[in-house]
DNA sequence: GTACTCGGTTGCATATTGCAACTGAGACAG
DNA sequence: CTGTCTCAGTTGCAATATGCAACCGAGTAC
């Protein structure tokens, strides 16, 4: 099988393949982070991130291509670009946070800054996990991949 | 600021930037997908994945060194080594889900196979989403980004 | 007009990835 | 105990991607 279409392949069958392909480069996610934070212009992710300018723009121009970010010019200083998340980015939310808790659990020095609270409440919202029908948290001894003809 | 400061200052102050560290680099994440459908050998991950054989070495150290897999020979049969995921690694399912979901979502075609279920009641797991302290799915208009000190 | 800002592009050096061929230890059959 | 095969890599080399610094054109500010 040629590389191709293994590669065709796999995008067919795995959506977290699919996934990936779209914001698996290096600092698409970090760019997004950015997005989520509220950085919207090229020089503010540039500085912020510290990444080089022709990268950035060429993953800029990539997830606008994807629609994760949409390109807004701004009509007060036609200089300026705005780049905002989609609805399509802003739903990649829950894979911000999953990753975000697994980092603050596994890798960094402690939580960060800032929480996600209920506009509401101002509660925190609650931490991401697997969890069942009644939104118990599962561990992993209960857990079972099956087919979904099986079900 | 030099690369090297930059890079440090991010990790200590961004767990997301200190997770991708570990997961982001390309096939990092599709090794792992790989583990968690129960791959486990050298030339199962190379074979399914269709990476080739030196970068698939380099990632399986690398996440080895990261604590995320474990490597274990085969006493039966000391050719084989078995690399396992551990606590660490297990706990990247959250990411993995969320990815996923998303990938169905906006990228892939349909719904994938297999699905993970509760052991017990055998009913699908719930969906990755933003809930608030009560479990309710929260819409972006709710949410709101707070410092972590004006709770 | 002069200087400056924004969002890039270009050229070139370095690092990462991909491919194919090779290796060495261990299993395995006769 | 010899030849063959499998497993888990390694090596050399070509193709890609990334990083850096300098430059650019349109637009704004003075």
């Amino acid at each position: 099988m040629l590389d191709l279409d293994r590669h065709r392949e796999l995008l067919r069958t795995c959506s977290i393949a699919a996934a990936l392909e779209t914001v698996g480069e290096r600092w698409s996610f970090l760019i997004l982070r950015g997005a989520f934070n509220g950085l919207q212009h090229f020089e503010e992710f540039q500085s912020t991130l510290g990444i080089a300018r022709n990268i950035l723009s060429n993953r800029l121009g990539r997830l606008v291509e994807n629609g994760i970010l949409r390109r807004e010019p701004d009509p007060a200083d036609r200089r300026r670009v705005a780049y905002r998340l989609t609805d399509k980015g802003l739903d990649l939310l829950p894979v911000l946070l999953s990753l975000r808790e697994w980092g603050e659990r596994w890798v960094a020095s402690g939580p960060s800054n800032p929480v996600l609270v209920d506009k509401a409440t101002r509660r925190p919202i609650a931490p991401m996990a697997v969890r069942d029908a009644d939104m118990r948290p599962l561990t992993r001894g209960e857990l079972e991949w099956v087919d979904r003809s099986e079900l």
